[in-house]
RNA sequence: GGCCCCAUCGUCUAGCGGUUAGGAUCCAUGGUUUUCAUCCAUGUUACCGGAGUUCGAGUCUCCGUGGGGUCACCA
């Protein structure tokens, strides 16, 4: 197999968003995959709209997914002598020229183009200007594009893709402060990189045939391109901020966990047989670009929740309890921590609400609801209780296991010929203050004797 | 608007000329359970429309329709 060179590209304008995290997947897995390599490249060449936090925000994402990179970090913004190198080259060998029309020229042809129903474009009148320049206009450089013909390039997703040359006009490759653009300094960057293979959006489709201009200008091996269809929303429009949680970081907020949004997001777009569940070393296994969809994909949640769910209740105990610091549990050396988890992990399709499934338990109720007090205490729950608190006090045997607690209540129904329901609803407002929860033999165990006695007659005088 | 791309259950998808069009999720129902959840079983739901090619089309071609992308001295 080929080893691959792939990368990420973020422009630092903003945070991490979900569907750049999964071209940030994809790229990644096809690295590993081949055994290659994987890189990041961070585009700050707008230095108006460039922010530190940004930038943070997506070193923070790529770390909390547990997605590597190698080698140092690429800053373009760090390497504009070597752009200037390759303009410079251009500009001699005449595939490159200075243009010295304005910007408000350039509005002003564009807006005439407009209102003659044309599509807004450079005209080229100074690709093959000799005469004297304007003064007091600095130029931008422009690159020669083919006036006629087609560009054509094999899409790894998308098939074979022909754009009239036409249609690419002669771009900018360096405005008129030196500052290089996009397509010039992408093309440069990843021709330098050794780029093999090049994932993105395919909102980057049309940038390609420019990119390829740049490539031929400067004799740079082509990579292979996947332009990958775009995640929209539930209602299939773009996605935006509007959309809830776009912000990857913000899915950590939420209690998901890496693995269940990297499983989500790899199925969007790609699939093997009728595998929905994919380990990281299955998704690197498994993974082709050449096996990605052609279409766009819709988010929804109920499939990342259902993941979620899947991998908090498979996850070790003993990692659960780490993750779970992060929203506030700290049970990590609880001695309890393997029931307590046992006992909550399947009722929790986030880790938010794992959490306060266990908040329930290892903190008394402070009050009841009356709602649920209403519902579970009848006219005989008092005596009832008491006299599962009389059993409790009077067992004759140790009580450690849940088994331990199911005993005293399988005793207690059958001394008062009762069915579980009268007991258990009431038992399980008086300890948690809630109507749902885990089993009530569990959380006796995890409570203890005595601290399943004070509840519950705490309950029993709260309650009238 | 020009150019480009796309089109299977509500959603994610399998399919790669011959299938009762499969799986997952969601939803509903039943079972398990002292609650809830988990788990298990069952069920409803899809090939955008129209021509053509072919013995045969979800699969190939064309047209239409719908959706998306893109047209910067942004990336």
């Amino acid at each position: 197999m080929i080893m691959t060179v792939t990368r990420f590209a973020p422009s630092p304008t903003g945070y991490l968003h979900i569907g750049g995290l999964r071209t940030a997947l994809f790229s990644w897995l096809y690295a590993k995959h081949t055994g290659g390599t994987f890189r990041l490249r961070i585009e700050d060449t707008d230095m108006a709209r460039n922010s530190e936090e940004a930038l943070e925000a997506i070193i923070q994402a790529f770390e909390w997914v547990g997605m590597s990179y190698e080698g140092e970090v690429v800053y373009q913004s760090k390497r504009l002598d070597i752009y200037k190198k390759y303009i410079d080259y251009l500009l001699a060998e005449g595939k490159a020229y200075r243009c010295y029309m304005s910007k408000e020229e350039l509005d002003t042809l564009r807006e005439e183009q407009t209102a003659r129903k044309e599509r807004p474009r450079y005209d080229g009148r100074y690709r093959n200007f000799t005469g004297t320049p304007p003064q007091g206009v600095e130029p931008v450089i422009r690159i020669k594009a083919p006036e006629s013909g087609m560009i054509e390039f094999t899409d790894g997703v998308k098939g074979e893709i022909s754009i009239a040359g036409s249609e690419v006009d002669d771009f900018i490759i360096a405005r008129s402060d030196g500052i290089p653009t996009y397509n010039f300094v992408v093309a440069v960057d990843d021709a330098l990189m050794g780029l093999t293979d090049v994932i993105r959006g395919d909102d980057h489709l049309y940038n390609t045939p420019k990119q390829i201009v740049v490539y031929k200008a400067l004799g740079f091996k082509i990579p292979n391109f996947y332009h990958v269809a775009m995640i929209n929303n539930e209602q299939g429009k773009k996605l935006s901020k509007r959309d809830g949680a776009t912000d990857v970081m913000e899915y950590k907020a939420l209690g998901y966990l890496p693995e269940a949004l990297l499983n989500f997001l790899v199925r969007l777009g790609w699939s093997h047989k009728d595998q929905e569940i994919f380990s990281i070393e299955e998704m690197i296994a498994l993974f082709d670009p050449n096996d990605l969809n052609k279409s766009a994909s819709n988010y929804n949640l109920d499939k990342l929740l259902w993941l979620n769910a899947h991998y908090i209740k498979n996850m070790p105990n003993a990692k659960l309890a780490i993750v779970l610091k992060e929203y506030g549990v700290h049970i990590e050396e609880h001695d309890k921590r393997e029931l307590l988890l046992d006992a909550t992990k399947e009722r929790g399709k986030t880790l938010v609400e794992l959490a306060d499934q266990i908040h329930l338990i290892l903190n008394a109720p402070q009050n009841y609801d009356e709602k649920d007090t209403k519902k579970a205490f009848k006219e005989d729950t008092k005596e009832i209780l008491e006299d599962f608190v009389h059993l409790l006090q009077n067992w004759e045997k140790p009580l450690h296991l849940p088994v331990d607690y199911h005993a005293v209540m399988q005793r207690l129904v059958e001394d008062k010929q009762i069915g579980f329901g009268k007991i258990g609803m009431p038992l399980r407002v008086s300890l948690l203050g809630s109507m749902t929860g885990a089993g009530m033999d569990e959380i006796m165990a995890i409570l203890g004797v005595d601290e399943t006695i004070a509840r519950i007659q705490k309950a029993t005088v709260c309650i009238k």
